[in-house]
DNA sequence: GTTCAGCTTGAACGAGCGTTCGAGAACCAC
DNA sequence: GTGGTTCTCGAACGCTCGTTCAAGCTGAAC
């Protein structure tokens, strides 16, 4: 992973502009402004980056290409349902509370990239969503069918798991875990109807 | 509800903004993309609202406002808890489906709005979460302890439910009614392990 | 000491922004 | 018609925006 200098100084600046992008909302912050967070002048910026809108793509395919790569890892050789399910619950919150600025951005400027930029944006949230879509059509193989409309639960779970940026503080009273877990035994419990179990909710390895 | 001329052009005015608002973002908005999609001029706007943030601010609080008078209407000479959280989801996403440009820019430009504007919506904000919590409450002392926290379980409702301007539309083949009860199940299921049967999921009188 | 690529910058450009203002059109009461 | 209120507008103001560019640093290579 040995990265050079200029790579080094852009993520730096990605790192940057995602904590000020997710402050103050993409359109409302400036590239004075950044400048101004990343400790570079206003033209320095544009040595790394060839535009504002970049930028923000940088952000958000980077870390979204990081949670497939987490969530492919996670589901590894893992066969039963259930357990793919909380494996892709946990992943998902790990790394969002790790990264709560760059996934705010992922999650609330969706609509601000435009063109070539927001298609490959949108392939891997196509290809995000298919993941989690085949899980629960085997869930429903194993355990019995649906409560619940299975393209309305995937939705949902990623409205419950996304909207944590709006409120939740990964350095409160409510640590990650306790975080994933409650919101696996909310999913399950009315997806399927499964009581679940302290046990039956494992940790990804990597943590 | 003899509404004076004037008012009635503000209606048509912020009908017209949230439409646009909910298409391409608060700011990315100009007042004179607002002009022309409400047949008005530039200036002309001015007449019916003193500033942008103005026009935002009366979008959020409107809406809010209704959603509010609506879960109160709903919730009236309800007791059992199953029913008054069944009831508060139904208000919530009838009146989502039915206003969906009004409350995307309510849910999705929250943090667009500053100082005493947004003081008053936070309030509106607050009082809504705590009548959810309190309906949490007595649902766990009538059917039995949650298996899940209590805050985590709010805000994962509120994610589910107004995560839907991200995916749901309201013509296609998933309608309101289906939306609703999917979510009531979702959730029931999860939160004190009720299989909810289809009979204890009503309909909002007012439809 | 010279060279050269890597890096940084102040200053400027054209465009678009939210907002204001004074002039006038439209309407109603008398 | 007259007077007064309500409504509408073109034109402009001052400002900030994203982006560019030529010029100048820096430090290692020879």
């Amino acid at each position: 992973m040995a990265s050079s200098p200029r790579d080094q100084k852009l993520d730096t600046l990605l790192s940057a502009a995602a904590r000020v992008f997710a402050q103050h909302g993409y359109h409302q912050t400036s590239m004075r402004d950044l400048a101004r967070a990343s400790g570079v002048s206003l033209a320095g910026v544009y040595y790394y980056v060839q535009s504002k809108e970049e930028l923000l793509y940088l952000i958000q395919s980077r870390n979204f290409a990081a949670v497939l790569e987490g969530m492919h890892a996670a589901l590894e050789g893992v066969e039963q349902p259930v357990e793919r399910l909380a494996r892709f619950i946990d992943n998902h919150l790990d790394y969002f509370a790790a990264h709560m600025a760059e996934m705010k951005v992922l999650s609330h400027e969706a609509t601000a990239l435009g063109g070539e930029f927001r298609q490959r944006v949108s392939a891997m949230k196509h290809e995000y969503t298919r993941a989690l879509m085949d899980i629960l059509a085997d869930l429903e193989r194993t355990n019995g069918p649906a409560h619940v409309n299975r393209r309305v639960a995937a939705y949902s779970l990623f409205g419950m798991m996304n909207w944590i940026y709006n409120w939740y503080d990964p350095l409160g009273d409510v640590g990650v875990e306790l975080l994933s877990q409650n919101i696996c035994r909310l999913f399950l419990g009315g997806y399927v109807g499964l009581p679940v179990a302290d046990a039956v909710i494992p940790r990804s390895a990597a943590g």
